[in-house]
DNA sequence: AGCACGCCGACT
DNA sequence: GTCGGCGTGCTC
């Protein structure tokens, strides 16, 4: 502990007091200095979670960042109230990580502590009122009126209530007034009562009480004595089988759980009864609410290509911290994953594993956990809180040396990476889009490795351009595995043209001739059938068949999105929904009607071509329960589902032999997204669908429809000529200033009044201009989406070089101007927001 | 972000 | 008249 004051300080001795710099769960782009009352002195340390207060009343968790003796000049700093652990949650190259993260990212170190932390590590306070123990009514020179009353009769049952319990109480919306007047007349009193967020699991457990478990003689007679009561006998015996004490007394103390009596259909009472009479005792223990299991797989045997891999990557690392794994769909990436983490962790070290957040569910989890056993933790996003916390204390603990998770596990308190696996590096779920702070994952994880001197590799079939190009730079050492794993083939690929079909009257349903052919044959064969529906896009909406009116958000500029289950009308942006309406609002016309090709829709008219298959559908909204995902899969592995239409979802971990077609709908809708990278994701996305069509030793169809079939880029799919496409995609985007070659930073303003929104965008375009840095800078324009939430949306892009501290200075100078902005009276109720890396 | 203080409309 | 709407400013 002395080393977090420094060799220059000695507090013992010292008279001045000390003083905490504190990070607070607020977006507020400052530290916290508090006093540290001399009792808690040589308790505290970096990293330390305390409870301070903040404001007037509120009480909130922080977390000490600095340590040091200089008193505050302006203000007189506040006391730590509590320490709440005794070690540190958070390690000092979290600090630093966070610290970074906050600077690179343009947000505050509160916002990256609130997505750091998992709530249940974050305590704050709710106000609380009770009755006052001093206060008589009757004796009370102030009346009380009638809402009064009423919370004084509440409060005689309830002994307290929260504000929101008062206001729901009296149905008003501010109960503040009636507060302050009831303190005022001294009838109740107001208090900050501290939650405590996180319980641990508790599991009750029997054992039998002594003399029983050593005393042969005791035990008989005992038995003796419930001959005649046959449900307590039961249990008796029913633990005897479980726990045979007779050969071995010692197994008694760590006794049986409770629900094993339960599971077995025996009652609780009778088990009361046995305790109330002395016969066995019941005691509680913490567990852990992840199941322990043993790792079962011992040795992984890698192929000729990978272990050549393997050595490639071993010996890149020597030079090289970051390399880039490119392997082709299917060509084993994940044995040499192990191989290397194995070998990680044999050194001592530990290791990340960060997964897209669909590909965590699936059975690469379960093929790890076979690697690896207890010693991986999975940190998930549907995992509840009490979890998370877990998976953290299992990292502080030791008990987690790897930690297989989505994008925030990179904030998990690791204090000795020593490598990082970044699998599916293009997916564009490693970016944080809202709220801030809005980071790429990908990135920022080089930052950790960085800090840890640990190594990293991102892995990919289809590359993200900026990995690519680094690796290309030699910035990353790079390795490329282009055999599939057992030998299997890749998929035949097959366009057909959306046109030609709908000029000949071909087209059913959406579906070309081809399309329904190939299904129909797959079908005939007893095989699978994954049909893919790019999202973006392709919401499903209402629309009017005679006057065209469609039903947009009130709130945001965006059209409904239409959901059949409960005919509703649902907007993406704000969580506004409704239901459909009879008629026509605009003409009074009942001819309204959903148009898209949503996935709902493709289920539909699937089940209307090919009657006799079972048809599933994957989305966001079959997936959205903690384990539907996993029900799905196993439902379509086991056979049970003959098509499965889905979004994103089904490019992931699908790994199915009986899959061998694969169908790609609307390929067009992914390649003319206005957006630079359509091109390189469109790359991506249908490789990585098709890679899901024929493994082992089947071959795979993949049917692509389209209405340019004459494209290039289908070419470089259909070849798998990554590198080309890279080529000529790349040529653009030095052209035209695009990533890798600059960095980009998109600003957003925000105002309700569009016209304030438009002027104050404008003004902070002319001053971002004044910047002296190489810049280009577009817009300032209308959002893609003009409105969210009622708050009009302007955005600035600016272009940085690359090299040198462009980018840093611009940052730095955009913080003030940002600064100045907020203070100008004429932008009052303006909100800025900065992507970093936008993507 | 919350939360308190302060200044204007629609109700007893 | 006041209740209560939300605009503005602060948090060690």
């Amino acid at each position: 502990m002395e080393s977090l004051f420094g060799d220059a300080y000695a507090p013992q001795d010292s008279k001045s007091n000390l003083y905490a710099d504190i990070i607070m769960p607020v977006p507020i782009p400052k530290m916290f200095t508090y006093k540290i009352p001399r009792n808690f002195a040589d308790e505290i340390g970096i990293g330390y979670r305390v409870i301070v207060q903040f404001g007037l009343k509120k009480v909130l968790t922080g977390i000490i960042a600095k340590v040091h003796q200089k008193a505050p000049k302006e203000y007189e700093a506040k006391p730590i109230l509590d320490v709440l652990d005794t070690f540190a949650t958070v390690n000092p190259l979290q600090i630093k990580f966070w610290v970074w993260m906050a600077e690179y990212y343009c947000c505050h170190i509160g916002e990256v502590m609130n997505a750091a932390l998992p709530s249940g590590l974050k305590l704050s306070s709710q106000s609380k009122i009770q009755l006052n123990p001093s206060y008589d009514s009757d004796q009370s020179p102030y009346p009380l009126d009638a809402r009064e009353e009423i919370i004084l009769q509440a409060l005689a049952s309830k002994k307290e209530l929260s504000y929101e319990e008062c206001e729901d109480l009296l149905g008003i919306k501010s109960i503040q007034g009636i507060i302050k007047s009831l303190i005022i007349k001294e009838a109740i009193l107001v208090f900050e009562k501290v939650m405590e967020k996180y319980s641990p699991k508790v599991e009750s457990r029997i054992r039998l009480c002594p003399p029983y478990f050593s005393d042969i003689k005791a035990l008989e007679s005992l038995f003796k004595e419930l001959a005649n009561k046959p449900k307590q006998e039961e249990i008796l015996l029913k633990y005897l089988q479980e726990i045979p004490i007779y050969q071995k007394p010692e197994l008694n103390i760590k006794g049986l759980d409770k629900k094993v009596f339960t599971d077995a259909g025996m009652t609780g009472s009778s088990i009361k009864t046995l305790i109330k009479n002395g016969v066995l005792e019941e005691y509680k223990i913490i567990i852990s609410r992840f199941e322990e299991m043993n790792a079962t797989e011992e040795k992984i045997i890698l192929s000729t290509e990978q272990d050549e891999a393997l050595q490639q990557i071993k010996t890149q690392f020597e030079e090289k911290n970051t390399l880039l794994l490119h392997g082709i769909t299917g060509s084993g990436k994940t044995e040499i994953y192990i191989q290397l983490i194995n070998e990680a962790l044999d050194s001592g070290s530990q290791v990340l594993l960060l997964l897209p957040e669909i590909a965590l569910t699936t059975h690469m989890v379960s093929r790890l956990r076979k690697v690896f056993g207890s010693k991986m933790g999975v940190y998930h996003s549907k995992y509840s809180d009490n979890e998370r916390v877990e998976v953290w204390n299992g990292v502080l603990s030791g008990k987690f040396s790897f930690v297989i998770g989505v994008r925030s596990s990179i904030f998990l308190p690791f204090d000795s990476l020593g490598l990082v696996i970044v699998d599916e590096e293009h997916e564009s779920s490693y970016k944080q889009y809202d709220p801030a702070p809005r980071f790429q994952a990908r990135d920022a994880v080089l930052m950790l490795a960085w800090l840890h001197q640990a190594k990293t590799i991102l892995g990919s079939a289809t590359p993200s351009f900026e990995s690519y190009y680094n690796s290309r730079t030699k910035k990353y050492g790079y390795v490329f595995l282009d055999k599939r794993y057992g030998g299997a083939s890749l998929p035949q690929y097959q366009l057909s043209d959306i046109l030609v079909d709908k000029k000949k009257n071909l087209l059913k349903l959406d579906f070309t001739r081809l399309m329904r052919e190939k299904i129909q044959e797959t079908l005939n064969k007893q095989e699978q059938v994954l049909i893919f529906q790019n999202r973006r896009g392709y919401a499903p909406y209402i629309a009017c068949d005679d006057c065209g009116w469609i039903p947009e958000c009130e709130h945001c500029d965006v059209s409904l999105t239409y959901h059949q289950f409960g005919e509703e009308m649902r907007c993406h942006y704000c969580g506004f929904k409704e239901k459909v309406p009879r008629v026509c609002p605009a003409c009074g016309s009942g001819k309204l009607g959903a148009v898209g090709l949503g996935t709902e829709r493709i289920e539909e008219s699937l089940s209307l071509l090919f009657p006799e298959a079972r048809v599933a559908r994957m989305d966001l909204d079959t997936t959205r329960s903690k384990y539907g995902y996993q029900r799905l899969l196993e439902e379509f592995g086991a056979g049970n589902i003959d098509i499965l239409v889905g979004t994103q979802m089904i490019t992931k971990g699908l790994d199915f032999e009986k899959v061998t077609l694969v169908g790609i709908l609307d390929a067009d809708r992914i390649l003319f997204f206005p957006d630079f990278r359509a091109g390189e994701r469109a790359f991506q996305q249908i490789t990585q669908v098709a890679g899901r069509a024929g493994r082992r030793e089947k071959q795979g169809t993949v049917i692509i429809q389209t209405r340019k079939p004459d494209q290039a880029i289908f070419g470089q799919v259909i070849s798998g000529d990554y590198k080309n496409f890279y080529l000529q995609e790349m040529a653009e985007r030095q052209r035209f200033f695009y990533p890798p070659f600059v960095k980009i930073i998109k600003i957003s303003t925000r105002h309700k009044d569009y016209k304030t929104a438009e002027k104050a965008a404008r003004h902070l375009h002319n001053l971002m201009g004044d910047i002296q840095v190489k810049k280009i800078l577009l817009g300032p324009e209308k959002g893609l989406v003009g409105k969210i939430k009622n708050q009009y949306i302007y955005e600035s892009f600016a272009k940085l070089d690359k090299s040198g501290n462009a980018q840093a200075h611009f940052k730095h100078e955009l913080q003030g101007l940002l600064m100045e902005m907020q203070a100008h009276k004429d932008f009052r109720g303006t909100r800025f927001v900065v992507d970093v890396d936008p993507y």
